[in-house]
DNA sequence: TCTGGTAATCGTCAATCGACGATTCAAGTC
DNA sequence: GACTTGAATCGTCGATTGACGATTACCAGA
């Protein structure tokens, strides 16, 4: 992950528009003084804070290549508790909790464990489910990798997807449906609204949509206990 | 996954050693000519040699990003081609197959499908299954990322995992090891040798390894029928 | 109030970049 | 053999970077 890191880091600071900002971004990430980085570089201070200032509108990709060396080398010296928050934080960025059931569980025990208003009635519920994914919908729309891990991984005829964030409700459902693995259950937890559409493609999708108004740690703690 | 893959170029090129062979590796990679570059660019054709051979050694993040831009206007100019391969090719690079099943399969019925040998005869294999996903592990750990995404989509209690491309057996055994999340199952398809080690810790696991000689075609194939 | 840690600003200068254009090569292909 | 097309090499020159050190400014504590 390390070279992932790097990378990303690099990259970010190539393609800003004001490469300073960035620097210092990442500088704060690593809660690093500019005197630290300063010493680690075997340059003088201000050397950091012009190019923070944003004095260089080009700097060379040697001095980034320096730069974010040197904050990973910091960090690893220090016992590397920043890099471990881009390994994992990273890639499930979009997925609050994951757990596959050791027993199936009734989709009518799964309801009132969440506390869970069915939305579309004709819909049957009596299905089993193994397992259950939580996603932070924000952070799998904007990171458009998070969606495309899920498309993969996180999606199956069997389990219950269960989006927070929602706004209407419409881009669940439509991701769903453009979607050959379909989630055996869509929960929305605490949505501003929920469409009209997101509830006809949900019925005929055939899978039950649920809302639910418990809080984030309210509901996980429940979904634990299953 | 446009900004994505600037990211990754940008990045790439900042931190390699070479600029200039990166810069080229990712221009025939769109398979554009220096010329055509330039014009895009609208620069001397020279300029962009110059580049590629090294002269510059540490070019600016404004070269780099323009260049990184002018490949993927050129590319989204003629369909987006390169630009949809880094898409679900590199997410998917490491997944062969993956599949949940509608109904609890035995794991002796799996073991039948698949023509499956079993390595471990201590270990219990009366317990049922939820689903499989098939592994290129070569790729799986060449491309870390694709370790960490199973890490936390793919591996559950309740599912087969299948690597191809085994040396050892040895790597997957330990990664399954370091892991909290344990599949059910663990099979190796066709793999040069099973290691000593892999065996004992798949019994320390308690997790049945299985050994297939069947080759991918033929194995998904089966694979599908379940 | 003085001090130490952190950061900003700026003048300066050698080193390097960014770009051009002229020239030379290497392969096709007409 | 003449003619494109793609690429390499290099001298040149103005513009910018990379780095320093001196100076200033802003807190938070002792």
């Amino acid at each position: 992950m390390r070279e992932q890191l790097r990378e990303k880091m690099a990259g970010e600071i190539a393609l800003s528009d004001e490469p300073g900002k960035t620097i210092r971004k990442w500088r704060e990430q690593f809660k690093v003084s500019q005197q630290d980085l300063a010493r680690q570089l075997d340059v003088s201070p201000s050397v950091i804070s012009d190019y923070e200032a944003g004095r260089r509108k080009s700097p060379g990709i040697v001095t980034v290549k320096r730069i974010v060396d040197a904050l990973i080398s910091l960090d690893e010296m220090a016992g590397g508790h920043v890099m471990k928050q881009y390994t994992l934080a990273n890639v499930a960025e979009a997925v609050i909790a994951i757990k596959e059931f050791s027993e199936d569980v009734l989709m009518t025990n799964f309801l009132k464990t969440i506390e869970g208003e069915n939305l579309t009635p004709q819909v049957q519920i009596d299905r089993h489910l193994h397992g259950y994914t939580v996603i932070d919908s924000i952070k799998a729309i904007t990171s458009l990798d998070s969606f495309d891990y899920l498309k993969i991984y996180g999606w199956s005829s069997q389990r219950a997807l269960i989006f927070t964030g929602v706004k209407f409700g419409r881009s669940p459902m439509i991701a769903i449906r453009a979607h050959p693995l379909k989630p055996a259950m869509v929960v929305y937890q605490r949505p501003e609204k929920v469409d009209e559409l997101a509830v006809k493609l949900a019925e005929i999708e055939n899978i039950p949509l649920i809302r639910t108004s418990l809080d984030i740690p309210v509901l996980i703690e429940r979904l634990n206990k299953l």
